[in-house]
DNA sequence: ATGAAAGCGCTAACAG
DNA sequence: CTGTTAGCGCTTTCAT
């Protein structure tokens, strides 16, 4: 062999034993003398033994690793997302094999087919909508499917998703109490499903209060499409309340309001957020917000991973306000 | 098996050819005919086939695995580091095995050793510091290490790192430029090497233009830490200049000058940074920053994959100073 | 408790 | 070009 790995037959070679008294050392439950388990452990001690995880995959047919796509991995929200989980992972004993999509659109189909060759025991889906092929596939290769976030229209996947038109109705009835008169609700370009939701309930919301709304989309969800936002529709004085879909947006969109289109906040204009992303608390911005609590988002994708109960299907988690300083 | 993956062996049977030609069909530059091939293929598409990558690397002993261990996750700063290196991976046909160190310090040992096991043909250290004895390990068992932002001291290694000292010195320098009579130099509790150089030389630096410099460290890398930094350090009144080692804490530290002990920045405090995360550049901060470079790190880290060019072990990538608003 | 032997899914060397 | 054969490193019956 190239590599210079240590096999389990020289460790029983070294030890003076079988190969499967090597094997049943390293197996949780095997039975083997203490005698001979010492012998082991000691030739293999002093070989630098390591178990090939690869080959004790092939043999039983379970792999350890679990398959995790998303893209956009540097923003603070996805970010957190996966060091909750990542770290969620570890501790389960389970080791996760990232795959980063470049453009989350169009790049996610292949992903997925490629975790399916390295035999993925299940797949979390951090951002991005899997066509219905692909979730047929792991339905059919019996890999556990994971959305986040997203909610697709049948029963036979995990989908741990926050209550978005809740928050957004949060969101709504904060800036009809901070007596808003016109406001308007932004959010990216790319129109995600969690996006749309929100950004649907809240007009649908406010539209019951009568009041009026502006909606505004544009660029990646990102500060600087915040930022723009705010530029462009604060040419219009009247507007007086604002609600964006990400705290990201929030924060560019708030800087805007206040830096460059002479706004106070919250006493000329009211924002109100969506995520609760660190930033969202830092002194500067202090954003009233609707909170995603990522504990709670990991533990049920962490849960979903073994549990079988097809009541647990759908996961909605709770949302919540965040009180700050950007709502009147 | 209980998975219900196709095996190489259904689809031959089912193309009406034996198991290798399906191998073949599989394997670049396999020498198949043009009727098998499709044969093969159709058989394979009908079954919904996928070769099975781990018995593939079991077989000629590469796993097509990079590990990659961190910690931190979710600071900007690795996030950005992780999207990259990920992205990187995946174009050159590499597989990201991603291990979340809960605890840089503590954690990176095991973590690496469960690597081994799965065989990863190289491991990226994106923060914490291996000990020496994993370090032999990874040479031993020809697997490739690559350090980031990490300086060992010897010459086995790969190690990709800023600038740090030259940055450390262009903060120090400007620093004297905005005339500062005394200056603080802030870094974490959790005092990295990285910080450790930086917070180093700038100090040296600063001894030796004259300046008084008084140290401040505490906590973890947070904004949080750079927050109490300035309002503990700025009790001082006399301090009118601050480098933080890190923009996370610069930007804390900034809020607390401002917002909290009542200086303005620039006027009656400079404070520069060093990383210069996409935080920094936001409207409300504008931190005048030492910039890392994301892509040139990646780059390197990428290229250490394969190249096996000794002279290549230590990269140092360039910092620049990026300009903004916050030093006078 | 232990060893021998079979097999996981795949690739590669070897004949034909 | 194609099939046969022999492993890759491991786990797991099956005897002993």
């Amino acid at each position: 062999m190239a590599r210079g790995f240590v096999t389990a037959e020289e460790v029983a070679k070294k030890a003076g034993v079988s190969r499967s008294a090597v094997s049943r050392t390293f197996t949780p439950g095997g039975s083997v003398s203490k005698a001979v388990r010492r012998k082991v452990l000691k030739a293999a001690q002093e070989l630098g033994y390591r178990v090939n995880r690869l080959a004790q995959g092939l043999n039983n047919d379970r792999s350890n690793l679990i398959g995790v796509v998303g893209a956009n991995l540097s923003s603070p929200f996805i970010s957190k997302q996966l060091d909750l989980l990542s770290i969620g992972l570890l501790r389960r004993g389970l080791q996760c094999l990232l795959l980063n999509a470049a453009d989350a659109r169009k790049d996610i189909a292949p992903l997925i087919e490629l975790l399916f060759e390295f035999r993925a025991q299940a797949i979390v889906v951090l951002s991005g909508e899997p066509p219905a092929s692909i979730v047929d596939e792991c339905i059919a290769n019996g890999v556990r499917l994971i959305l986040i976030n997203q909610r697709l229209d049948r029963t036979d996947t995990n989908m741990v998703l926050s209550d978005d038109s809740h928050g957004a109705d949060l969101a709504a009835m904060r800036l009809v109490a901070a007596k808003c008169r016109k406001v308007a609700v932004v959010s990216s370009g790319s129109q995600t499903p969690a996006q749309l939701r929100r950004a649907g309930a809240f007009t649908q919301r406010m539209t019951v209060e009568g009041i009026e709304v502006v909606p505004w989309s544009g660029g990646p969800t990102s500060y600087d499409s915040g930022y723009q936002a705010g530029c462009e529709l604060l040419a219009d004085k009247s507007i007086d309340g604002a609600f964006c879909v990400t705290d990201l947006l929030a924060l560019g969109f708030m800087d805007a309001a206040r830096l460059e289109m002479g706004r106070r906040v919250p006493e000329d204009i009211s924002i109100v957020g969506f995520d609760d992303i660190p930033q969202a608390g830092w002194k500067s911005y202090q954003l009233t917000t609707v909170a995603q609590s990522f504990d709670a988002l990991t533990e049920k994708v962490l849960t979903a991973l073994d549990s079988d109960e097809p009541e647990t299907r759908l996961q909605v988690v709770p949302v919540s306000m965040v009180e700050r300083i950007t709502a009147r």
